[in-house]
RNA sequence: GCACCCUUAGCUCAGUUGGUUAGAGCGUUCGAUUCACAUUCGAAAGGUCUCAGGUUCAAAUCCUGAAGGGUGCACCA
């Protein structure tokens, strides 16, 4: 006797039918809250905690394929760990993305109005970029969703709400307090076209043809010097040699006055290893304001500083009369041609030459002496279990010590080399929108500061009336919100339950890009303020390529768009394109053909459950098994022995491989095939049979349920028999 | 310059501590089909495992070197 088997079953399976109905399903079930899971049973209430916090998408982007990857491989993993019984979090957020969300606006707001942010004025901005992330953060939040991610909406944070922002503000005062942030007149990273500082990672270096001009600065110069930046020479305040060099020796110690392309310039010659002799002429023009090597070589030697070039990229009134208020490409024109004409000029050479450019912008970065804020990370500090220690020493020690995991543990001799050459983060930006500087400040009738004050709430009403109280107008960089990420979250710096409950996290799952702006920063966050490390182990998954390997870009016109897979194959089959074939740290080569592919699959384990369920929904699952059946159980459970152990290793693309090959090579052409005679001849085999076909059918849905979670629970949702309402929370087999 | 990764079938990649005849998907070719599935099934063709040495009874796998591709970091003025 049959049961009538429902209509859905008789046609293909399809994924735009079912993923709104499924998604619908999960979101009413609250399963994704594990509170919720508790509460109805579902967890253990000391069940072991799982936690994941979502590396927060741009609350102004929409879904690319690196999100796509980064919520399959992440939802295998919270799905997996659900079903095994850990009170499981992967909680859910969006990053206000200070720069890129800001200079988004200025240019809706410039096109629509021919409007700069200064017309408008810094509150007019923040409430039309509030307003803009409020509408365009549903986008996000809506793909998001629709990958099938069992996050916990009910946890939802985003970079700039109260929370948040509160976090941040006690996180400054108390690194101020400690001594950590301090601010320093320095040079710094500075971006003319974004009109603010940015930090060491943000700079890329782009390789271009450059000129390398051997010169002298007068006719009785003794020593000729080699530049590629002859405008920035106006500056320049001392010339350095090697100090075993034979050939300038007898110069040490002397200072020259000489009238160069207009500018008074007063030369000492000073001796520094970090001069390499064999390189130009072996002498290096120290220009202290404008280069980072010579910022330092002038400090060991006291030179003094002469800033010639402005933030806007134009030459100052000190580079003198020559240049001044020209750009400083039009001043290097001008003092080539100067040194010309005077036969100063002794040599120019085509050498493959570094521009360094703001990663965010493109502007090309112009070293400027510039008061910022900055976090020192080689000052020691009394961190909460109160040894003292450097910032570098903890960031250090806890992927020594083992505390995180690298996962593949080639980064960790990356993350290390960063860690060597890393310098004081500055953390000051120029722009309005972020997390403003909790520090106001008090001036006299003449502007000087006489009175700074740092704290979360500004003066108090006591210190209110004593003067006007200015706050500082600079935003934090953005990663420094994103440092607490991990933490801020669960409501720190209150000690929520949710801090103590989940607090580390289990993974932290991301692309290798961003192993420095974030991953480093967190550790080094929650290592001061919590004394403790933000993750267990960081999970470094590769980018999303095309299919020739090439970086998805709009120039190149070969951007997959995740959406249109998801209509066009399903969520399911996208998911699984992006996990199988990823080798941890890889990147992941992608093409719609394999997408086709697993709709395929998809499709198979639709067209299983249907020839499963029509011919064994009458099946005793008490019979007596044969020998026969109860080898094929047994083989099922060394499949599901091998598939935890991968998703247990990250392995989730062997994991995925073997959960495909098992499904349709194992059981649909083999199993099934051999059991259509048994079926058919009746008796104690064929009972045997259905049931033993019923429970592989369970453990092939559970298997992939974490990959393919909606077609998996559309099929679950048409058994009689089930332990319980949703696949989503079932017991994981063993 | 320093470091890291990659190179296996036409394409995309598995191959974990060395161990039968090196595998899969897609593609190609041939065939099947009242069957749960034409989103199927079966079969075939297709490999000097980039190259050159070495270790070993045994190397795609370990070691050394080279070539090509990619990435990170540092940059010399």
């Amino acid at each position: 006797m049959q049961q009538p088997l429902p209509e859905t079953f008789l046609k293909p399976y399809d994924p735009a039918e079912n993923e709104p109905r499924i998604l619908e399903l999960w979101e009413r079930s609250g399963y994704a809250n594990p509170d919720v899971c508790v509460e109805k049973g579902v967890t253990k209430p000391d069940a072991p905690t799982y936690s994941i916090v979502l590396p927060p998408p741009n609350v102004t982007g929409t879904l690319h394929m690196g999100h796509a990857a980064m919520l399959a491989i992440e939802d295998i993993l919270i799905r997996y760990h659900r079903m095994r019984g850990y009170k499981t979090l992967w909680l859910p957020g969006t990053d206000s993305a200070a720069i890129a969300t800001q200079s988004k606006v200025e240019k809706n707001i410039q096109k629509a109005e021919k409007k700069s942010r200064y017309d408008l004025g810094r509150e007019e901005l923040l409430k039309r970029i509030d307003a803009f992330t409020e509408e365009s953060k549903k986008t996000i939040i809506e793909q998001t969703k629709r990958m099938g991610s069992s996050l916990d909406w009910s946890r939802y944070a985003y970079t700039m709400d109260e929370k948040r922002y509160a976090a941040v503000m006690e996180a400054f005062v108390r690194m101020y307090e400690a001594g950590l942030i301090y601010r320093g007149d320095r040079i710094v990273n500075w971006d003319p076209k974004g009109q603010t500082t940015v930090s060491d990672d943000e700079v890329t270096h782009e390789e271009t043809a450059g000129t390398l001009y051997t010169f002298r600065y007068a006719k009785d110069f003794p020593i000729p010097v080699a530049t590629t930046r002859p405008e920035t020479k106006v500056g320049d305040t001392g010339v350095a040699v090697h100090p075993d060099d034979a050939r300038y020796k007898t110069y040490i110690g002397k200072t020259f006055n000489v009238e160069f392309a207009g500018a008074h310039l007063s030369l000492k010659v000073v001796a520094d290893e970090a001069v390499d002799p064999a390189f130009g002429s072996g002498a290096v023009g120290i220009t202290p304001s404008h280069s980072f090597t010579d910022w330092e070589i002038a400090e060991r030697h006291d030179l003094p500083r002469v800033q010639v070039i402005d933030e806007r990229a134009r030459m100052t009134e000190a580079a003198g009369p020559l240049v001044a208020g020209k750009k400083t490409l039009e001043a290097r024109a001008l003092i080539v041609e100067w040194l010309k004409e005077r036969g100063l000029l002794e040599g120019e050479k085509q050498v493959p030459m570094n521009i360094s450019k703001a990663e965010r912008t493109g502007g090309t970065i112009e070293p400027l002496p510039k008061l910022q804020w900055w976090i020192a990370v080689d000052r020691s500090a009394k961190f909460p279990d109160g040894r003292e220690r450097t910032l570098k020493e903890w960031m250090r020690s806890v992927v020594e010590e083992k505390k995180t995991d690298i996962i593949p543990e080639r980064f960790e001799k990356i993350y290390y080399h960063w860690i060597d050459n890393l310098r004081d983060w500055c953390i000051s930006r120029q722009i309005w929108f972020g997390h403003r500087i909790p520090v106001w400040y008090r001036r006299d009738e003449s502007g000087n500061v006489v009175e700074t004050i740092v704290s979360v709430d500004g003066p108090s009403s006591a210190k209110a009336s004593e003067g006007k109280w200015e706050q500082d107008p600079d935003t934090l960089d953005t990663w420094f919100s994103s440092g607490l990420w991990t933490f801020s979250t669960l409501g720190w710096p209150e000690e929520t339950d949710d801090l103590k409950t989940y607090h580390p996290t289990s993974v932290l799952e991301t692309g290798y890009d961003i192993l420095f702006f974030w991953v480093a920063r967190m550790i080094l966050m929650s290592g001061f303020l919590l004394g403790d490390v933000p993750f267990r182990k960081v999970y470094l998954h590769g980018l999303v390529r095309d299919e020739k390997g090439r970086k998805m870009s709009k120039s190149i016109g070969n951007i997959i768009d995740p959406l249109t897979m998801i209509d066009k194959f399903g969520a399911d089959a996208a998911r699984l394109s992006l996990v199988i074939g990823a080798q941890i740290g890889n990147d992941v080569k992608l093409s719609e053909n394999r997408v086709r592919g697993y709709k395929h699959f998809a499709n198979k384990i639709w067209n299983i459950s249907r020839f499963v369920l029509e011919n064994t929904a009458d099946a005793d699952m008490d019979a007596p098994l044969t020998d026969e059946d109860k080898e094929l159980l047994r083989e099922a459970k060394r499949v599901v022995a091998e598939i935890s152990r991968y998703i247990d290793d990250f392995r989730l693309d062997l994991a995925g491989d073997a959960v495909y090959h098992y499904i349709w090579d194992r059981f649909a052409a083999e199993i099934l095939e051999e059991s259509k005679p048994i079926l058919k001849d009746g008796g104690e085999a064929a009972a045997s049979r259905r049931s033993t076909l019923n429970a592989i059918l369970l453990i092939s849905l559970k298997l992939l349920h974490p990959f393919m979670p909606f077609v998996t629970e559309s099929i679950w949702q048409e058994l009689s028999r089930k332990e319980c309402d949703l696949l989503m929370v079932a017991k994981w087999p063993n």
